[in-house]
Parts: C-alpha cells; sequence; structure tokens
DNA sequence: GACACCTTTGTCATAAATGTCATATTATGC
DNA sequence: GCATAATATGACATTTATGACAAAGGTGTC
C-alpha cells in the first residue's frame, strides 16, 4: 500500500476504518464521505484530505500516517534571529516550516505550502497584522489554517488579535517548549481531541 | 516531468488521477480520453486541454496548475481607482479577475487564485515590486504565471522590472485596448501555440 | 424481557475494471 | 554514443461495483 498516494480507493477507507469496502461505497452514496468517479466503471477514489475531514467530523482515529499532513508550519517574521529560532525549534519536533519576512511573501506562502498554522508577528513594518487575520480569515478555503500570534505587543493587543480570529497568542520572547506545546495543542491535539479510544 | 509541459504522457496522467497508467491507456483505448500517438513506440500524448476537458466530464478534481488554463487575471494596484478601471476592461474581455491592494493580499491571491497573468504597479506604498517580481520568479510553482508591470515610473525602471524577470510592462495612464492587447499577447499565445484547429 | 420494525453492515456471486509483472522497445538526459 | 528511465503490450492476478440477501444492532411499544 503506497503512502504517497493522495487518493484513496474504497479498499483503503475500509481497512483503515476497519469495515467493508461495500459499507464504505455506500457512505459514499449517501454523502457521508466525498468521492470521485472514474469513468470506467465508476470506481471511486477519496482524495486524503477529504477522507481526513470525514474522519474528523465523524470523531474517528486519525491515523497516524496522515498526520504529516498537519505538520507544516509557516512561521511569518521579519526579525530574522527570531524566525530562524522558532524554525530550529519546529524542526526539532518534526515540522516542515517556511520563513515569510513580509506580507507578500506571507502571502504567497500561505498559498502555495498550504501551512496547517502560521505563526504571525503582527507588529512588523508595512504588514497591519490584524488585517492579515481579518483577511485571512475572510477566506473560505483557509478556513482551518491555524493562526498563533507570537508578538511582542501589548497584551491588550494579543487579546484583540483573538477577537478578530487568530487561534491563540504567545508573547515575545517565546520559549521554545512553550511554543511547542501550544502548537501542538493547535495542529495535533486538534483533530484528535475527538478521538475516541 | 516537466510541469511546464503543454502535454502530459500517460504516467503522468495516472499521477493525476490515482490510477495505474495501464488504466490510462486503457482509458485512451476506449476513447474515453483523447490523445495523440506518437510515431515511434505509438506513445500517447494528452493535450492539456484535452485532459481538463476529460476531468470536467467525470467531475474529477482539477488540479490547481491546469486551471492556469483558463483567463484569470490578478490585479496589485493600491489605487482603487486604476484597479476598479482594469477590471473593467478586462471583464468586458471575458477574463475573470481579483483584486489585491497591498503585498499580502496580492500574495495570498497569487496562491488561491492561480491567476495566469497579474498586473503589477510596482510603485506600491510598503512593496518593494522588484523585490515581488524576484519572489515570484524563484518559486517553480509560478512560474509559468505572467508578470505585467502596470506602472508609472520612469522607463528606466520599466525595463528593469524585465531583466528581473517581468514579461512585459506599461507605462501609466495605460489605454484599455493597448491594455487588452498586451495581455492577450501574453496569456492567449503560450498555452494556445501548439494548438491546430 | 419479548417483539416487531427499521437501519446499518456483512456476505456472496458475478462481471467488469484495475493492478501487477515481464519483456521489448524507445525516449530522455548526460 | 551510452546509460537510465519511461512506455506499450499481453497475460494474469487482484480489486471493485452491484444487486440480492442475511446478519447485527438500535429503537420503541407492550
Amino acid at each position: 500500500m503506497k503512502l504517497e498516494t493522495q487518493t484513496l480507493t474504497t479498499g483503503e477507507v475500509a481497512k483503515h476504518c476497519g469495515v467493508h469496502f461495500r459499507t464504505v461505497i455506500r457512505w459514499i452514496e449517501k454523502g457521508y464521505l466525498k468521492a470521485y468517479q472514474l469513468p470506467g466503471r465508476g470506481d471511486n477514489r477519496v482524495q486524503l484530505t477529504d477522507f481526513v475531514e470525514f474522519l474528523k467530523k465523524n470523531s474517528l482515529p486519525i491515523p497516524a500516517a496522515f498526520q504529516q499532513l498537519s505538520k507544516r508550519v509557516l512561521i511569518v517574521d521579519d526579525e530574522d534571529a527570531v524566525a530562524q529560532s522558532i524554525q530550529r525549534t519546529l524542526h526539532r519536533e518534526g515540522f516542515e516550516t517556511k520563513i515569510a519576512s513580509d506580507g507578500f511573501k506571507a502571502g504567497i506562502m500561505m498559498g502555495l505550502f498550504s501551512p496547517t498554522l502560521i505563526t504571525l508577528d503582527i507588529q512588523m513594518p508595512h504588514v497591519d497584522g490584524f488585517e492579515v487575520i481579518r483577511f485571512v480569515r475572510a477566506q473560505p478555503q483557509l478556513k482551518n489554517t491555524k493562526i498563533l500570534v507570537v508578538s511582542g505587543v501589548a497584551e491588550s493587543e494579543l487579546k484583540r488579535s483573538i477577537e478578530i480570529g487568530a487561534d491563540a497568542y504567545l508573547a515575545k520572547p517565546v520559549q521554545p517548549e512553550e511554543l511547542v506545546k501550544k502548537i501542538n495543542e493547535l495542529v495535533v491535539l486538534a483533530p484528535q481531541e475527538e478521538k475516541v479510544s
């Protein structure tokens, strides 16, 4: 079973869910699980992202193999030293990372890198952090992207970022353990919190 | 494995559809998918337009990388009046458009909207237009995205933008006919050059 | 608890599509 | 030119879709 496949067959879905593939086909017919039909016999192909969404919605455990999807972090910070520091910390934890030092690069990487989470300094020159949060939240395709504000601004400002749409915040300077803990809460725990043993 | 190819091999089609290339060959034999045979061994080549049509007909997801076949233009300009004007002109020509008024929004829309072409004002506040061009050109996934610089800066600056990686430039104020002509040169010619009616 | 009723899931058989393998041929890149 | 990788092809194995039917589980009533 190739792991690099981006799509799954009904049989593969069946194995992951511990059911018969006949059942999986019925789930697809009833619209519980999104799938695409191939031209020939109408074989189903399920996209990995759709499958993970299905698992989440139904409180099913998510196989560890699929969690690697959720390990991309975009670091948005104009201070190179800070960004590098965060990157080193996250690399140790197995995250894939990219650094964006200005608004334009951040935007491009949001689209191309599709990070699960971004760390955002809302106090960057020429970039209105609050506006960034608002804009990201206005994009339906980015609704699952977590925003972790990492900044040196006043507590009141940090709290305001949450009201606008950020998922959490940390005040600079950030302790590596604290950062990892927070990110894991947002990224790793989120899909698993509904886990039923 | 070049991504800029206008035709696809059976192997490439197979990857995109999540099937074995043997299956793709059968689809071609059965006429589900249009393809051309090369003289030598009879290798199949599928034109991008035919593949996209095939995907549409079978309700299969269309990779973002292929969506650039359509006529989408991202207008990057902080002057709302100018942006609106360009948008009106392009709408009349059947282009789908989005406007980005700052660097971050431009970046996000680059990724999410996958425009075939962007019109870029390199004289925006807080945004270094040259840096934008360089950064876009550094992204392999955006290598086919055309950059049309539309700005009021000096001719020498406009020419410099070409050296850096822009595909063409127009000096403000821009005549609608001129804009349409230039965009059609950049957009239409590229993907259709091999098209035999 | 017993029962009927309903829904979901599993099993089976069959036909069709898809995957796998081996091999020859030829693109392709250096 | 040469070495490597990709493709076409046929034969064969495996998987899948489908319908029909059985089994398992849930819900309500008595």
